[in-house]
DNA sequence: CAATCCCGATGCCAAACCGGTATCAGGCGC
DNA sequence: GCGCCTGATACCGGTTTGGCATCGGGATTG
């Protein structure tokens, strides 16, 4: 008993022969000698069940079943060929789907200008955008339903790493007319007696904290008056008369009516608030690896 | 340097790693030992330029790269095994194409009882019908773009074999009312000073050579009136009084106002008229033996 | 914290497979 | 009838493949 399994030499083989139409032909297009030819076909006839040609003196001729599998038997090598092709693509992180988490503010700025130049470099590599809050993305990272999130003030969490990219100071957001217009500058202690908006009401501890911490160290305890759902409600809280916030430096690339946003003075480098993004420790998906370069280079 | 070719056996132990997601689970259901599976998966990734799963201690998962590949190998074994199961089946005459020709007074009776019996025991076999003469089917046949070919008095052509299928008695068909209205049967000689119409007006020889003869033989020599294309010409012109003529049995099947049709007396069964098929003598088609078949046993 | 277990990887050997050379068998043309 | 061309076959050597035994590493367990 031959061959019971077809092979893939056998397909290229039988291929060549059909063009051919010449078994010597067909060897010497593939650089080997007539009888491997004659056995493979012969083995391939006895694996389908068929006769796939008819010889004759001068060569061989395709019969109705061999015609019909010479289409098969291209298409099939195109797939494979086909399927190489992009499995390797796919391995070198030209090709696939990256999952990415956002927040509200994190929109703003550096993260679209990652999103875009990764686009343009992977342009086959289909990029889903979800909304998520910080427990949603830490959740769908574990869940393997998201692969990368964006955000601040991130905790550290087992089997996820969390990578700064960007650490902006903080500004302090002023109604407009009022004491500090005109200034360019402000101390935290000055807003020692004003109320104040915080942002975000999450269910993670965060900025929320942060900027509670920062006042206690300018040696007054903040009036919380609200606490908002993200940095334009609050903003636009300050315009209405109540109150002040402190708010992340990009967001103030957003100009509104009634408020001014002002530098915090005497407030060390390492106290700004960071951007960071946070993956699964363990993810080898060269997508994922190819995107955090591109976003490393744009934030260098 | 391994395996700088992809082969059909790698791609079934890939499938087979990757649903059980255990190289050792997948060497089980595939009734061999681990190691070859390791060995056939370290070849495919080196071909493949991919790496396809990942290694853990508690067996193995896809990678964003085999999950493709996943997908695209399933794809291309099943279009495999379907390609065979399509190949035997033509190679069976069970699936295929055949093209068959007919011409005017043969789709009477015999032959739309073979092909409607062949559509029912292979209906994967796609037939296509053409409406050739003589010369046609025979360049049809030689040129390949024919199958088979149905006829009457086929002369012989080297490369391609006439059957005859059924040979059926001639009738007269004559003017009614007329001398001859209320007669069950007529002999040859009673037409002898008769006008006479004949078909076809084909460039082969055939019908109308053979009736020149039997009148010869029944002592008298045709006067020929009209030679037309079609035996329902033929009788229509006989309806009109333009004078008699003789057709085989099976166009008596049609009616036709004006006209009554006798059977011939004397006449010997070899003189009557045949239902024959032709073909290329070296066919080696399952499909057309398989027809060949169905008509043997339809005129059996 | 060490013993153990389970997984995939590796080394080694025998069997099967594949390709090359030489040769055969049959149809066609001169 | 003889040569020529076709595919088929016989035999041999190199390569591949699978089985057995074993290794190395991470997780589990007592």
């Amino acid at each position: 008993m031959m061959g019971t399994n077809m092979n893939l030499r056998q397909l290229r083989y039988f291929i060549a022969v059909a063009e051919e139409l010449h078994f010597g032909r067909a060897a010497e297009r593939l650089h080997i000698s007539q009888p491997p030819i004659t056995r493979q076909i012969q083995s391939l006839e006895e694996t389908l069940g068929a006769q796939l040609f008819i010889r004759t003196p001068r060569g061989v001729e395709l019969t109705q079943a061999g015609s019909l599998f010479l289409e098969e038997a291209r298409n099939i090598a195109a797939l494979l060929e086909q399927a190489a092709d992009r499995v390797h693509r796919a391995a070198e992180g030209n090709l696939g789907r990256l999952d990415i988490a956002i927040f509200g503010t994190a929109i703003l700025s550096l993260i679209p200008r990652i999103i875009l130049e990764f686009k343009h470099r992977y342009p086959d590599v289909k990029i889903v955008m979800h909304a998520s809050d910080k427990l949603a993305q830490i959740e769908g990272l574990q869940n393997r339903s998201l692969d990368l999130g964006f955000n601040r003030m991130l905790v550290p969490v087992p089997g996820l790493v969390i990578e700064e990219l960007q650490r902006e100071p903080l500004y302090a957001v002023l109604p407009d007319p009022g004491p500090w217009s005109g200034r360019d500058s402000i101390a935290l202690s000055e807003l020692a007696d004003q109320p104040m908006v915080l942002f975000p009401a999450s269910r993670a501890q965060g900025f929320v904290e942060k900027v509670s911490g920062l006042c206690h160290e300018a040696g007054f305890a903040p009036n919380v008056t609200q606490v908002v759902g993200d940095g334009f409600t609050a903003m636009a809280l300050v315009a209405a008369g109540f109150g002040v916030c402190l708010v992340p430096e990009s967001i103030t690339s957003v100009h509104m009516n009634g408020v001014i946003c002002l530098p915090l003075q005497d407030i060390p480098e390492s106290a700004g608030v960071d951007i960071s993004c946070i993956y699964r420790e363990n993810d080898s998906s060269p997508l994922l690896a190819n995107f955090l370069q591109v976003a490393r280079e744009l934030t260098d």
